[in-house]
DNA sequence: AATGAATGAGGATTCATTCAT
DNA sequence: AATGAATGAATCCTCATTCAT
């Protein structure tokens, strides 16, 4: 430790990954706060750079591109869902179909409510980049309605599930859940995030019209 | 140093109120492809002014600015949608509630299908520019939302329709159109409009959940 | 003269050299108001069109370019300037050499003082054209300091100027004079004109020094 | 589809407040000459890093705007000239009130005499700027003023200045040989500049009528 | 003569990216 | 590894001027 007068300040020591993820989540946490707050076109690599409390050409040490800035960070929303999800179902085991979606939607709205930067990322700077991102932000939502369309599929085979498209009808679900969750960015209509998911769950399951 | 006209393309004669309006078309026409094709942000005045075959500040003479244009595009889009959907409505008349909302439904979707440029408007573009049109673009979605929720308060007033927050319920509506139909931009199931169109009335009437 | 049926409506017959003249006089009215108002820089054809309420090109029917149109402008200032100070020496036609001088100095602060823009074109646009006007500025300066270098060597002949460079006395009135008239547009003493211009009279005949 | 740098040029050390100052220097005598031979609107952010032999970017990496680079310009200039001034002043401290005004007088001739470019800033291009820098460049001249009408004030409490109003007087002093200093770029009646200064001076003082 | 549409050079400014230190 | 200076392509918008009608 004691190294002698010579040395520079505080240096992380070449090959320290901890070091090096910490530094990736900092930039990543601001870029999020600035992406999310003015968009992705009006934040510059500055903006994320003093954000994040470093020097401008630091972003490019840690990755490629304001692009593949914005990629990762796509990624790592998808994965903090998915795991949020996951918990939430593993909570919810032993219940029946309606009940794990029911989970699964809920946990859904959770995480979005705590974590509205996800939301304008995901549902508002990812479509802002057309074809650009599209590829990308796609297999993010393909992804989770892959899972979806898994239950639908299941919920058809034992009868608690109409026999519509199942592509289509997960796709309608995640659909539904992503824009209700937008809508609350911009809309406050009063009403808490668990209420709409029991909405959005009744909705889906029954429709509009009084059984 | 300016330099002034020099080639000789299609002159309107001056006061002609009907070239204006032609004129302006023309422009906007040309800036929908571009807009739809390329996203607002990578479109260039430039591309536009070529795609009308025009020349560049002949697009200025029209709109005061980029944005102006924009505005005018998503407007006129709005403003086709409804009344495609007023001349559906029309046809329908007679019908009870649930035909209707079908022929709605089934109108909106004919519309989108018959004008792929006018999805990724009003379903991409428009969220790219985040807070900048964010107060116009929600004007252009309350709109319709206002039209559904009115349907859904009747509906519930004659006991057809579940007893749900209306305007949720307006907006899942809404958001489902809009969100299938802007899938089938990038995503080929297959199936028709006409079923998608279905499949989304019964969703909404009935659920997932065979009755 | 009598030509048929299909002539164009109210037009002024060409070589109708009153309603020329008369156009022209609109033009610069118009123009020496905008020029007053926004600057030469910040003021367009199309600014000076529409204070002018004709159009467009017209302008260019009667000025070659917005380079000729300020020449004129100018021209016509000097031309007026010259007038108001002849007028003001003729009445004060008898008077001693600082008599004349008084008066002349009088009619030039009464001049500016009661037409403001006047003194924004002399004194700041014709500046702001850097090269471009100079020349042509320059020619409308040496004009009134030749005719008062004419007044300073008829009073040195008479010995009652002193016997600086006669040039460099005759820009210093005029200056000075300018100069004041300028800065009152921006700063208010609360000095009325007709003071100022005792002023100047008293500081050049007598300077600062108490006698 | 940005390309970034290529060429390589000095760079400048990363935190150098030496180098950073020396290369803002550079712009702002590059700046200087351009806007003193071309005038502020006729010379582009190009000219400027062109003859600063620097990227066109570069320029704005030290300076907000072209306006904000001609405000420094103007400051610096000011603060050159009353340096000078002040220098005068301490050599001929001990002197009377006259000969202490003789030698800022002199002192400011002296300076413009050396610096040609900053008489056309000050007296051409700052004019030019109309209402955009009117608020600053007061700001500038009445810094000026403020200190001459001081000693107007100190001169007429000891009975050896007039009793004009001081301000006017002051400005009076100001303008006569800010114009007298911009003429000798255009007019070379070739008198020299310091016996320019002492014309003023005895104008000044004393006034055209021989005593 | 008058009109106003059309033209396009120009110019300020932004910003992703590179790279010397 | 970090820094921040340097680069210049890109883009919106302005506006003098031209010219068909």
């Amino acid at each position: 430790m004691a190294t002698g007068a010579s040395r520079t300040v505080a240096r992380a020591r070449p090959g320290n990954e901890d070091d090096k993820a910490r530094r990736r989540a900092q930039i990543m946490t601001a870029a999020k706060r600035a992406f999310a707050r003015k968009g992705y076109h009006a934040t510059t690599i500055a903006d994320v750079a003093k954000s994040a409390r470093m020097s401008y050409g630091s972003v490019y040490w840690y990755f490629d591109s304001k692009d593949a800035l914005f990629h990762a960070l796509m990624d790592a929303e998808r994965e903090a869902l998915r795991e949020h999800i996951a918990t939430a179902l593993d909570a919810a085991a032993g219940g029946d179909g309606e009940q794990l979606f029911a989970a699964a939607v809920r946990a859904t709205f959770e995480f979005f409510e705590g974590d509205r930067a996800a939301v304008r990322l995901l549902f508002r700077d990812a479509y802002a980049l057309g074809g650009k991102f599209e590829r990308h932000l796609f297999g993010i939502y393909e992804q989770f309605i892959d899972e979806i369309e898994a239950s639908i599929v299941e919920g058809q085979r034992r009868g608690i599930v109409v026999q519509s498209p199942p592509r289509m009808v997960a796709f309608s679900v995640a659909a539904l859940i992503g824009q209700l969750a937008h809508r609350r960015l911009s809309t406050d209509d009063g009403v808490p995030a668990g209420e709409v998911a029991d909405f959005v769950v009744r909705l889906l399951l029954d429709g509009i019209r009084p059984r």
